[in-house]
DNA sequence: AGTTGGGATTTTGCATACCAAAACCTGTAT
DNA sequence: ATACAGGTTTTGGTATGCAAAATCCCAACT
């Protein structure tokens, strides 16, 4: 409705081949797609959910939302679809979409999930990782720390996403990281209230874990973050009173 | 299926009020909705590709499936959607939606996920179970028994899911019980060629598991249950030449 | 043979328009 | 206040159109 004419973000002379006829030229990268548009709404709107412009419980107006990001309605709908299976949004029938409202036992929960989840990836991992993967596993540690010492809290949420996510990337596990890439989404929109506090312990026990995956002490990497999951849970229950909102 | 004309299951006169006035009346039940049309559709995919009509590797028309529906695109889109979501289909951009390929690899890794999760949960499920709750996991218990008496296959794979899936509401965790149905609809899309080979030492490993939990103890719960499925997991792997398709 | 190169066709992805039914809102009469 | 009647909004679904991309098919060329 708002651009009518300009119908998105680009989607002009792209789509074509990269090349003509160098087969497997570097056989890593696709072909580049031009992104498919209820992907990007769905990245739009997962964006404005997490940085809180879209409150927990409002209703989404499909046809609002479409007029504001310039689009139909039929991909908003596609979106909104996805964006309730992964729990950002409760779809009620014939009412439309509401934003998901956390409780603090349902944080709780996907707490205690990320826990054993973690718990088993961590297992698996020291069990395989290469010299190669432990060095990138202290790459990622610093950039944490550096996030700590200059208290960024975005940052700081990222980077330890960022670790996490790696250590599952090891376990070569595909199923199992994406069931963490899934609650661990979640998890960080929690999370980020009591990151701060819980940063310096947190990454203490990091600097454990990687020692423990580098020497391939699977029963100590579990057991560690075992521990580290458990107590982030418990730095979340004893939150200050930033609790509410 | 084809229909031409009638546009679909019955959803003439439905959708009322159950009655007018007797509020709360049975507090359980909701107020009965029509049921969404992406969500029949939905289920009648997914029943579709479990029971093979729907090859895997197989290219989906949406056009195709909305006139063998009876329906227009746009529901089975939105079903196509949430297919994708969980793993029924893949959804290849301006390619449309595949029936998903199960690997050997993957079976085995969802396998592998799935023994965490339900040995977690048969941790909990053990600490917290009532005696009704005890009772009733016999009575699923026995139903299993008498599929495996008819070696009715398929009651057979149901009834282990049905018992599986009670215990894992018994453990409260909500976020825990919607991640193992996940998994464990997809297991049982593989496990259907083992469910008979696999039954009776599968069932007496369930007597001893209620019996565990109806004991509250914990830890032999975990245990039983970790073996489970590991037992079934092997199983997969030696399951006989019936290995392709 | 084999493989190139165009069309022609099919299919997706999205836009637009339209509609019934359900849910919501509101003002008025009780 | 409460209840009711009526108007408005929103969903869920249908139908249709169309550009771009992918696929298919067949003929021309080493």
């Amino acid at each position: 409705m708002t651009q009518t004419a300009s119908p998105l973000p680009e989607r002009g002379p792209t789509g074509r081949r990269t090349a003509k006829g160098s087969l497997a030229a570097k056989s890593a990268q696709r072909v580049e797609r031009p992104a498919p548009l209820r992907q990007v709404v769905y990245d739009a709107l997962a964006e404005l959910i997490i940085n809180r412009t879209l409150e927990p419980g409002q209703h989404l107006v499909e046809a609002d939302l479409a007029e504001y990001l310039g689009v139909s309605r039929q991909p908003v709908r596609e979106a909104l679809q996805r964006l309730q299976t992964e729990g950002w949004v409760d779809l009620r029938p014939a009412q439309g979409a509401f934003v998901h409202m956390p409780t603090d036992e349902e944080a709780d929960q996907l707490l205690g999930v990320r826990a054993v989840l973690e718990t088993h990836s961590a297992r698996l991992a020291a069990g395989c990782a290469t010299e190669a993967d432990v060095a990138r596993l202290w790459e990622l540690q610093n950039a944490g720390l550096e996030a700590l010492a200059a208290d960024d809290s975005e940052g700081l949420v990222s980077a330890n996403a960022d670790l996490h996510a790696f250590l599952t990337e090891l376990t070569g596990n595909a199923v199992l990281a994406e069931l963490i890439g899934l609650v661990d989404r979640r998890v960080r929109w929690y999370y980020t209230p009591i990151a701060r506090p819980r940063g310096h312990d947190a990454w203490h026990e990091h600097a454990e874990l990687i020692e423990a995956v580098a020497a391939h002490d699977v029963e100590k990497a579990e057991k560690i973050m075992a521990h580290h999951t458990e107590r982030t849970r418990q730095a979340f229950h004893e939150r200050p009173e930033a609790a509410r909102e």
